[in-house]
RNA sequence: GGGCUCGUAGUUCAAUGGAUAGAAUAGGGACCUCCUAAGUCUUAGAUGCAGGUUCGAUUCCUGCCGAGCCCA
């Protein structure tokens, strides 16, 4: 059982014994310092207060109460009623060799479908859909490992009035004999050529207008053409989700235009209900929920007068798939903080519709904005958008340069394939490390270094622990010893160890990825603390005690490989 | 015009309403005949402004200043 939970448990039973409302929390929480102790809990100033009592005193009760035999050595009131919690270290050794990452229980397990990456097909991904691709991926993992069952969902864009012009010009370049393998080869490229085309000439444009209303109506010559473009763009993005080492496959992938024969239904069944109603010819849904201060509805089309439908037609139409045909208990979607209205609406009239019942969650998780040095948005220094696959290929560049500069002993396979899992490691942590809603700033130096709160760093702990066991020609796997903590470093570490379900759930419930992140690093530190004045593989030290270290180094390297892996980044043997 | 988000050390980031606001970098010191110095220890440095709620506010509320975004 999780500390935390333990703790809730024993100080809940103690608070109802002294007459407290069992709707008072005991407010378990890690202490800040060390003096606090390792946990604390806060709840006594609360009850205090609505039982018009001295906190103090009602502390006292408490902890007079409190059955912590054999969990906690001491615990103390300090301040205007805080209860610091020392746990004992034959205790936390006990848990500690004890513990198991059990799955949850079914009951608790559920159905999550995660919706991230989903980039337009149209060009090529830039550096605006990897944060959507890592943090989802990231979730996804999670959520998994937990024991949910996960649906990725990759909502891509494939529909749309631009690809008009894209298969209008692919007839083109086609008719010319070369093959569309070619012609795509550069899809920014084909992209810019197509749409200088279309702004030049209005043949090509009138032509391109035409091929929308084409597709859509089912034509097979445009179909045709549109398909090989799409294969060519989606075979651009398994490959950059491969190099990224982010699980999204061919099968996750749920386009925009797999929904076209739901839109219309979808809008008619709106309008019949009386959420959608007629406006200027458009169909359109107005949501009270979201008025201004004025009183004046929020507005969202779901069908333009034309005829034509939209973003949040598609949306509802996946909205209601997800539920009813995926059985979907909880919806989760990774999108750029700027849809933040956007979603609001989709839910509001999901839930109106009945798309999606209260027992169902829906989830905007809103992130920020990647940002250059300057503050403003991360751009090449022409100003154009930096393609995803290139800021991969330099990242990689980047650390290899770096590998050799540290360690050029190494054979040159091994160089390349550490350069792979440090350069795509330090671009997503950086990334991941950082509070999700917020812009964050891109500094290729600041990522790379191995100094600090970095992917490098993690790495380099990893294998510094196993080079421990590579010099004492022992497998980690094999030591069974009792664990001994008597140092207060130990204690740390150990206390470090047993947390890691305590993060996973809080990181599985909110959704903010930087909270693992954070907790890897600390626990990197404190094994490097520990490290530092503990003495493993020396001869003074004594066998059990050795044994018992042996072991806290190999809970560590677990620890830090599996937290890692959650998030996407990979470790080494070497680096 | 309406709405959403964000202002924390020089810089990049933390902080379920809790104690003396934590790290990391950059700066000042110290430690390699010692299990990887890619490390450890130590020192100095910050909540935009003004109110309010609270025993307690970086956190919640109001106004202002500043930045970004979304909608028409």
């Amino acid at each position: 059982m999780q500390l935390k939970t333990l703790l809730t448990q024993r100080f809940s039973a103690a608070m109802t014994a002294v007459g407290i409302p069992s709707d008072c929390s005991p407010m378990l929480a890690l202490s800040g310092k060390p003096q606090f102790g390792d946990y604390q809990a806060n709840g006594a100033m609360g009850a205090a207060k609505r039982m018009g009592k001295n906190p103090r005193d009602l502390a006292t009760e408490i902890i007079n109460r409190v059955d912590l035999d054999g969990i906690a050595d001491k615990f103390e009131i300090a301040g205007p009623g805080f209860i610091n919690i020392h746990l004992c270290r034959s205790f936390l050794a006990n848990s500690l060799s004890k513990q198991t990452h059990k799955l949850l229980d079914a009951a608790d397990q559920k159905t999550v479908v995660i919706d991230h990456s989903s980039p337009n097909l149209a060009k090529e991904m830039h550096v605006g859909h990897l944060r959507s691709t890592i943090i989802g991926d990231c979730l996804s993992r999670l959520l998994e490992f937990r024991g949910h069952t996960v649906i990725r969902q990759n909502h891509m864009g494939d529909w749309g009035t631009q690809f008009g012009m894209l298969i209008a010009e692919l007839e083109i370049q086609l008719g010319d004999g070369e093959p569309a393998l070619l012609a795509l080869n550069d899809l920014e490229v084909f992209y810019q050529q197509s749409k200088k085309h279309f702004d030049a000439d209005s043949e090509f444009a009138d032509k391109a207008r035409d091929y929308v209303v084409k597709l859509q109506s089912g034509d097979a010559h445009c179909r045709k053409l549109w398909k090989q473009f799409i294969d060519v763009s989606v075979a651009h993005n398994l490959d950059i989700y491969q190099k990224l080492n982010v699980g999204l496959l061919k099968q996750h992938i749920k386009p925009e235009s797999a929904y076209n024969d739901d839109l219309e239904a979808v809008v008619t069944d709106l309008c019949k209900r009386g959420i959608a109603v007629d406006s200027d010819g458009a169909k359109v849904v107005f949501l009270p929920e979201l008025a201004d201060k004025n009183g004046n509805p929020s507005p969202m089309i779901v069908q333009k007068s034309g005829g034509g439908f939209l973003y949040a037609s598609t949306d509802l139409a996946a909205l209601r798939y997800r539920v009813g045909d995926l059985k979907a208990n909880r919806i989760l979607y990774f999108i750029d903080a700027r849809q933040s209205l956007h979603m609001k609406q989709v839910f509001i009239t999901g839930r109106k519709a009945g798309y999606a019942p209260h027992s169902v969650s829906l989830e905007h998780h809103a992130f920020g904005t990647m940002m250059g040095s300057d503050g403003r948005p991360f751009k090449t220094r022409s100003g154009g958008t930096v393609k995803l696959a290139d800021l991969l290929v330099e990242a990689v560049q980047r650390a290899e340069k770096l590998v050799r500069e540290k360690n050029n002993t190494l054979p040159e396979a091994d160089i390349k394939a550490i350069a792979q899992k440090v350069g795509i490691g330090a671009v997503k942590y950086a990334d991941l490390s950082i509070t999700r809603t917020n812009d964050y700033i891109f500094d290729w130096n600041a990522m790379l270094s191995f100094e600090g709160n970095t992917a490098p760093y993690l790495q380099y702990a990893y294998t510094r622990i196993r080079s421990i066991f590579r010099k004492a020609s022992i497998d980690a796997k094999t030591i069974s010893s009792a664990l001994i903590i008597t140092e207060q470093q130990e204690k740390n570490l150990a206390l470090k160890l047993l947390q890691f379900d305590e993060v996973i759930d809080q990181v599985a419930a909110d959704c903010y990825p930087h909270t693992l992140c954070s907790y890897l690093y600390e626990l990197a530190s404190a094994f490097m603390t520990f490290y530092e004045h503990c003495p493993v593989l020396k001869d003074s030290v004594e066998k059990d005690t050795q044994l018992s270290r042996l072991k806290l180094c190999a809970l560590s390297a677990d620890t830090l490989a599996c937290g890692l892996d959650l998030l996407g980044i990979e470790v080494m043997e070497h680096m």
